[in-house]
DNA sequence: TATGAATGAGAGTTCATTCAT
DNA sequence: TATGAATGAACTCTCATTCAT
């Protein structure tokens, strides 16, 4: 999976073995690379040059995997976010209760970006960059994870875990949000401390305000 | 309200009739004109002429105003988050439980940013752009916000209001990043709801989840 | 003599008694605060708001005394050339002999720039700046400078204090040519030495090859 | 010859067929054209639109070969005068009597900007532009110029060939200045004379000015 | 006369993108 | 496929000049 959709010359190619291995291999170099400049400098301080330099790659290679720089930057993004976003679903169909898969999910996330600084620093940062640009992608792939956060509060809320007054809609933001900006406080962060960690305090919080109240 | 504190010339005026009230005028008119720009375009792809252009002024007379485009950002910023971390310092001092601090903490949050939709992409999306500018933001006003929650957080724990267990950096974090991606939702949506009434149905699931177990 | 032919409103003046006098301080001061600025900046280099400040004007104000900016430096420049010229013609007119006449111009160009480095530096190094300035220069006011040199030349063949076969032009080039160098040379040395001390060793030079030879 | 010190992108080309001379011939051509329209307009007011119009390259073109507008004045004058003293200094070793090496020299200068007005326009006016500038050159190159000139007049001296009471500084300042002014008055004149045949009128005044007197 | 805020044309420079090799 | 020299559109910022007060 992880579909690439967007350059690698496969349409037009008149080379039809033209080494789909050299291809995809220094498309994902070019792609770490820009990663890495990205969080670096900022998606619009950056250049293709620094990019083509940090890949070992000439500038105008850089164009024959990538349409335009906006492209890298999708790219990036939709890639790594799409193998998160499947891989979390295969791994919380496996769990029962909501309140696991919603723990399951915070530790999931809190990892994929913890063990990744620079593409933590893109999602966080870059993805933001511009309404456009957050707004094409919320409607993409963002929808997806929410309703993975939705599905489970709506099942807790029928099996009656969580309590039957609970706003499906905001509390998934809560959810979102305060895993979001763990991340960012992470990302912020000078300390080098590990991000998971964070995963079940944080999670304690949020359950204990969605189960219904003992009072 | 809403302290000038970097470039406007006037400052010592001499003459108290005449320039002081023109120039903030139109440097109150620029700064508009910037938060709107920047809100519809982001921050990188905004060009000054089209902010003097809104502005009805000529290009260079943003320059008599502001020392470049970094700055006319940073003021926006600056200007409005001074004025409402003072604001709402002001309004806590006068509750007494640590709940209600927080709830309307969530409460005006909610409403500054909700009363002014372009301030609110700005903050948003592109004081987020960059590492570097977030950092430096974070390290500079974001603190005292962060200091609000924290205080009120540690006064529950103390009057057991809240968990004694409780993670008091982890919980600002869900608080801030749950009222944040609030925002950031009602930002993305088409939909016209208004943004403060949200504010009681997240603050029961954070206070919720801050409170003692009954169990 | 040191004719002004430039702006000071006179012309349209709607104010017949409008202040020769206050005009007059003020010309001169901005005029001074030009000199001073282009010799330390360069012509290019210096603003118009470098000058009104050194002056203690407005910036608008030297606009009420001179054209633009190029005319404050012709003014600067005619006005002290032509003070020179017609000062030194009458000085010379007393002389007797070439070479008497020849020492004292070299005495008087030495010393004239030599009690005013900013002049001197202006002189140097901003009448040269653009082939257009100089050329337009050369033909007006440099000229009268090189006929009395001619004129003494001239002189001094037909009298035979000179070599008969002496290039007039070739000598009188020599003439200013060393001259000028001598001041370029002051301008740039860090040193503090007396310029006009310098005009004899060096007339010795010059007379000295124009002389016929004894041999 | 006109060795390349700065900027055109090979150096170091491990391709010896290609890149090379086209580099070098681009980086000539753009080299030439801003002599000439410094030349024709002065410094300040050529832009880099109208030097890369002249050379048919684009605008962008020019900063692959030089750093900035500056760099590509430093770079003529460099390279120029670098060429003509190491080419004069080559062939006075070989002149024996120092009457012989100032002639010599005078030739060659007269020669080189003679044969090039466009240069000499650079040489005689832009150079002179600003304090700043002639003061980095002049103690940079035109330094070893002087050096030439200031050995030979001391040989003379000790060789009885000029006055023992020749002031050394001041005599090189007479023959740089004269020679400088030949030029200036050359690419002023309207006239199309030969440069180089003023040298042995101009040196007959200066080497006689400096031989012992007869009486 | 004097001011100085406002103007806006214009310059240098950058860099995403192309294309001949 | 890969290169990197070349392109030229576009942007920020400066500053001479004007003009309402």
């Amino acid at each position: 999976m992880a579909k690439r959709e967007t350059y690698p010359p496969d349409g037009g190619s008149s080379n039809p073995l033209s080494g789909a291995n050299r291809g995809t291999e220094k498309y994902q170099r070019i792609l770490d690379a820009a990663v890495a400049v990205f969080a670096e400098k900022g998606f619009f301080v950056s250049r293709i040059s620094d990019i083509a330099e940090r890949a070992n790659v000439a500038d105008g290679t850089v164009y024959l995997y990538f349409k335009n720089k906006d492209e890298i930057l999708a790219s990036a993004i939709n890639t790594a976010f799409d193998g998160f976003v499947s891989a979390a679903r295969r791994e919380l169909e496996e769990l029962r209760t909501p309140s696991e898969r919603l723990r399951r999910l915070a530790y999931l996330h809190l990892k994929a970006l913890g063990s990744n600084r620079n593409l933590a620093v893109v999602f966080q940062m870059e993805l933001r960059q511009s309404t456009r640009f957050l707004s094409e992608f919320s409607h993409g792939h963002l929808v997806e994870y929410f309703n993975l956060v939705r599905q489970a509060i709506c099942d807790g809320k029928a099996s009656g875990e969580f309590r039957s007054d609970l706003h499906e809609k905001i509390a998934a933001i809560c959810f979102f949000g305060a895993i979001d900006e763990m991340v960012t406080s992470w990302v912020l962060s000078e300390k080098e401390y590990l991000l998971p960690q964070a995963a079940d305090p944080l999670v304690d919080i949020l359950l204990g305000g969605m189960r219904p109240t003992a009072r």
